[in-house]
DNA sequence: AATCAAGTTCAAACCGCTTTGGACGGGTCA
DNA sequence: TGACCCGTCCAAAGCGGTTTGAACTTGATT
């Protein structure tokens, strides 16, 4: 069933079912009611490949995945944020349209989906520093929203972030009041721009008592169990072991509390732990009452007004750039206590 | 740059333009050269939305995610399943659509997605028992391809599924020739039909040993490491506690090492302890050696299949249903051995 | 009675491609 | 020489909607 047979079951033109539809103000009142039973009543629905052509609007948001080079993975958090900006999209009748690429062929993918028109605009992932995506999307003249931001990008851009310097160092700060000393990073790699900016929160912290960061108290790798118990492990052979880690990811922190266990010391007494949680649907952080105490920022969160934001963007394109700055929650779990007696000084 | 134009700076007629693009015999091979030439001078990019209205087809398929009721959550297999799906339609010419729907509305979503014609096909997600999506999806006549198996549904339908019932029948044999006699399946939510045929390969290794299930030593829940571990607890509290335990997944598996550990206990000398390995890219069982003994499976692999599939019964639609059946690889580790003395018989 | 405006409706152009049904010229064959 | 075929190219008709510009009523205004 398409306009024409509908229109002509209704013995009227295409045009006038056209706008009784689409809530033209020049037709009928009892006119549109018609229409629109008929429409129910056939299961009417306009093709979509038909309504793109013509508005020249593709309705569609490309999220580019690239793809496993040696270090860039897909990543645990992708998943979330696609669900929070799909919930965005499914509201305000847009497609989303994966791409998952080789990273050296993404450049190409950009200008093909704006030149073919497949999509109205873009979500960048996993931005790194000064990236040479966003020259190449303003260049072409495509929308797009950053999820997190591109250090050492000086033209000013859209993105989306959550406030990661600030969140390690309020977290570094709670384990000083803690009294803490020894304070180990477990970070992510140092590349990606989240990485960074966590990395200088937590020294701002550390600077602001007067305390000289220990490289050996540093770590930058992937976020996975295995590297984070490895990292821990190592750190905890130490002469003077750290007595409290910042882990950059629930997962990495579930590898330092392996290594914390097994040493047979206890999480949240003898070693705190402090991790970051995006509430990645699942790996919860408990269910009730948190585990870990975190610095908490829900990424489908982040996917929702992304989306929302880039939809802005395309609806009146003058008012870009935007730019949104989340802030993390510090919530407190079991995981965190005061610095143990003999530490103390 | 559109096809008339570079028509007409050719000289030539729109027609042939798009024959010698598209490779048709009736054009002289020195013309096409030309306007391949062109093409890629002008970056001549045809536009998808026209080709798609011209051509009837959509070039893209859909993923429909239903989402967050209380018990499906965003599950952690999906992101590579899309990546592996996403690199088949990426070699292929097809995008890939995403709809996050609340899961009462995932019919009309289907009728949707055909009548508008948004997408040539469907592959359908975390099937249950008997799941009513697969009557509607043939009733229609839309292609699909369903990534798992749903027990009870009679008429035939495509499918690609692991041998979850064969997978957790030989890891549980492989226990059961090390001597363990008290194994626990620490199983995901049995409506989810992968769970169901766990169970039942499972069962079936104890019955042909003559073994009777106990009930304790059989838990079905979300698969999160705080389930893992809390279940996991509770059975080695029991007088008699298991020996080993059979994990539905890596992030349980994690749950239970640690309630293993926790009381003292090593894995693979205590307490054995074998996972199912979806092979996430976030999620790795060890990088060179193994650390859990596993019955291992590429989610990644099955998406590409899986798309495979779909795009084979789109172009010969007389072919389907087609069925797939991937078996998994028991992989030992280090988190299995003998049984311990003590509990030999 | 003629003019005008507002309210409805429609015919036709258009979006940018594919595809059908010729047209045209040159070579082959009877 | 005329008929026919092949190779090459093109005009035009689609695909299924939206949107422009005009037409036709009807009632109010002058």
């Amino acid at each position: 069933m398409n306009l024409k047979e509908l229109a002509q079951k209704l013995g009227l033109s295409p045009t006038t079912v056209s706008r009784a539809l689409n809530g033209y103000p020049e037709v009928n009142e009892a006119t549109r009611e018609r229409v629109v039973a008929a429409a129910k009543r056939h299961n009417y629905r306009p093709n979509t490949r038909a309504i793109r052509l013509a508005t020249g609007r593709a309705m569609a948001i490309g999220h580019v995945i690239p793809i496993a080079s040696k270090h860039e993975i897909v990543n645990p958090v992708f998943a979330d944020f696609i669900a929070g900006a799909g919930e965005t999209y499914a509201r305000n009748g847009y497609d989303m349209i994966l791409s998952i690429v080789p990273d050296d062929d993404e450049e190409r993918i950009y200008h093909d989906l704006h030149a073919r028109g497949t999509v109205d605009g873009i979500i960048v992932h996993a931005p790194r520093m000064t990236d040479t995506r966003l020259q190449l999307l303003d260049a072409i003249g495509f929308p797009y929203v950053v999820h997190g931001r591109a250090t050492g990008t000086t033209t000013p851009y859209s993105w989306l972030d959550v406030n990661n310097r600030r969140a390690f160092q309020r977290a570094t700060e709670f384990l000083l009041d803690l009294g803490h000393r020894r304070i180990a990073l477990i970070n992510g790699l140092e590349f990606m721009d989240f990485a960074i900016r966590r990395r200088s929160g937590y020294l701002d912290a550390l600077a602001a008592r007067g305390i000289a960061p220990d490289p050996a108290l540093m770590s930058s790798e992937e976020m996975t169990e295995l590297r984070g118990y490895r990292a821990a492990c190592d750190m905890l052979a130490l002469e003077v072991p750290p007595t409290a880690f910042l882990a950059s990811s629930m997962i990495s922190g579930l590898g330092v509390r392996r290594a914390i266990e097994e040493r047979g010391l206890r999480l949240g007494t003898d070693i705190s732990v402090i991790i970051h949680d995006d509430e990645l649907s699942y790996l919860r952080n408990g269910e009730d009452v948190p585990i870990y105490t975190a610095t908490r920022s829900s990424v489908r969160e982040a996917g929702r007004q992304a989306a929302e934001m880039l939809l802005d963007i395309i609806a009146h394109p003058e008012t870009a750039p935007l730019q949104r700055l989340l802030e993390a929650e510090l919530i407190i779990g079991q995981s965190t206590g005061p610095v143990p007696l003999p530490h103390r000084s």
